[in-house]
DNA sequence: TCGTGTGAATCACTTCACAGCT
DNA sequence: AGCTGTGAAGTGATTCACACGA
């Protein structure tokens, strides 16, 4: 998913697919899991397979970074991984600001693998003045009022929000004013931000949705085509309202 | 993003594009809002706005649910609302299980938009005896070996993955082999399932690897046309590493 | 022989533009 | 007059299938 493609057109010489761009990460991250177990190379088969996709996206993804493999052999590990790392701009460290200590951004801030690749965290901040100086995941909390010399100084240029939705719209417009130009937002708001700010969202509740309607789905062909599984029966107690619900309690034109 | 479309080849009548399932929730928050502050109507170009996509998208996506707009006035506030959660299966509740109350299974747990829209957390489980009998967000984290009966009792059908990346797949496979049939994983693995079970998945990593690789080509551009925003500068003393980072320990063929 | 790299074909989604209804 | 609903055109992504090089 994404808000992403705010900036140019698609100009400038070498034009890699928003599509291509998002499984990126999803091969580097098979390809070093394949690089701590010392494996050499790898056939476009194997690494998708590692990635979840199929070989021929695989193949067609690398293509437009250029010719990395070797016919009749494969890729090497070593080198894509480091080709991959630098198309995706991990060869540099990004300071990254989370705003919005509560339980999630918390979470955020003692989740492993952000370290990791590149990113560091360099400041937690939140609005409430009792968090200020509180120690998360080993990184002292600083004010809001703080939040435009932070990153000012850091020359953060990502930002994470993580506070009530309620919020989330001013405290991206200050990221934005003070120079940060990517947001990942977790508040169930739509941001709105001026070109060249591009923002992805991230949202529980919208997935579950998702789910939920293909889930709908399958219990509607269950009911046809009988193979229900070891929990359908219970399901069809809990869920069961009527083959169409109930009617709302408004329900008007 | 998602790993979704495993089941069917989009047969049986009415099929609707999984690029709209993914706007309707979208859409629903939109409406709710405007039906909380009592808007009996809405123009396409107004919603779409407020849902942050264009109109004529948003007439196209409703195009595929009925003709439930009026021409000359728009749509009615409430009944969108009704045929929307009824498209996506929220006029039923889901009884839903979190595994793995670390940080962020925490988190979701005490997530308030959980509740809200038909989802329900029936049970948390954890692996770790120390976790069981712990009250996380008023409900009591129950040991892995519970993990069947529970999702058989309650008929859950949708899984919550939040576990380390190294016991997903095996969770996985005992929610899948419990009766799940739809899975959220946070977890930064690839997980694989049989057909007719859907996954989606949220990586933290992957957005801000997404983000950077944007962010690299704002860079690059900026060094051209200079309109640099007020972090700019500190950013490149942190950054930059020379035009083309540096060379890599490794760097094969 | 084997597996990459890639044009060509297909499929999915978006945008356009306007006919048709209120 | 205004706004929806939708064919048609346009754009982007995926898949096919095979030429090419190691």
């Amino acid at each position: 998913m994404a808000t992403g493609r705010t900036h140019r057109p698609a100009t400038r010489s070498r034009g890699i697919p928003e599509a291509t761009v998002a499984r990126l990460p999803l091969y580097l991250r098979a390809l070093t899991a394949l690089s701590e177990r010392s494996v050499p190379t790898v056939s476009s088969e194997e690494l998708a397979a590692a990635a979840g996709v199929n070989s021929a996206k695989l193949r067609k993804d690398f293509s437009y970074l250029g010719s990395y493999g070797t016919r009749g052999v494969g890729y090497d590990v070593e080198y894509l991984v480091y080709q991959i790392s630098r198309e995706l701009g991990l060869t540099q460290d990004w300071p990254v600001v989370i705003v919005g200590i509560g339980n999630l951004g918390a979470a955020l801030a003692n989740y492993g693998g952000f370290a990791s690749r590149g990113f560091r965290v360099a400041a937690l901040i939140d609005a409430d003045p009792e968090m200020a100086g509180k120690q998360v995941a080993g990184i002292t909390v600083q004010h809001s009022d703080e939040m435009e010399r932070i990153i000012s100084e850091h020359g953060v240029s990502i930002g994470v929000i993580t506070t009530p939705p309620g919020v989330a719209q001013q405290v991206c417009e200050r990221l934005v004013g003070a120079g940060v130009t990517s947001i990942l937002n977790f508040a169930p708001t739509v941001l709105s931000v001026p070109d060249g700010v591009d923002v992805r969202k991230v949202d529980l509740s919208i997935e579950l949705q998702i789910l939920a309607f293909h889930e709908q789905r399958k219990a509607g062909e269950e009911a046809a085509s009988d193979g229900a599984g070891p929990a359908a029966a219970a399901r069809k107690q809990s869920a069961d309202k009527g083959p169409d619900g109930d009617v709302p309690a408004v329900m008007p034109a």
